[in-house]
DNA sequence: GCAATGACGCTCT
DNA sequence: CAGAGCGCCATTG
């Protein structure tokens, strides 16, 4: 059973649910860490989760998955180095740029939402 | 229903 | 500075 299908129309009271939302509103040309995406989705501190439910997520996804990485900007380390090199070659499209050690330069890409937002209200 | 696993994060040693 | 361990919680066998 696929949860990646987020049926969840209307009724966000499942946990990919709302991670999903906030990944979603990670902006073009920004990155935002597992545990900020937690945040946002109203789990902070389950940082695990927000990656367990990405990696649930399908190659179709509307959800920007590779705009999601870990706290120190780095790819996710994934089972297929395949897929680690497509997040980067995705992030690099959107103009987010790599440092030599293979992190995102979180100094400018960082995203950074306004708290207030989280839009919760 | 219990045990193990998992795209992480933070702290301690 | 580097490595290891624990925590967090949902999903799967």
């Amino acid at each position: 059973m696929p949860r990646t299908d987020v049926s969840m129309s209307g009724a966000p009271d499942g946990t990919y649910a709302r991670i999903y939302a906030a990944v979603r509103r990670i902006p073009k040309g920004r990155v935002a860490s597992y545990g900020q995406v937690a945040t946002l989705a109203g789990l902070a501190g389950h940082a695990r989760q927000v990656g367990y439910a990405l990696h649930r997520l399908p190659s179709a996804t509307a959800v920007p998955w590779h705009r999601v990485v870990d706290a120190q900007g780095r790819i996710a380390k994934r089972a297929y180095p395949e897929d680690g090199m497509l997040q980067r070659m995705l992030l690099e499209r959107e103009g987010v740029g790599f440092a030599a050690a293979g992190q995102v330069d979180l100094t400018r890409f960082a995203w950074k939402p306004a708290r207030r937002a989280a839009q919760r209200r």
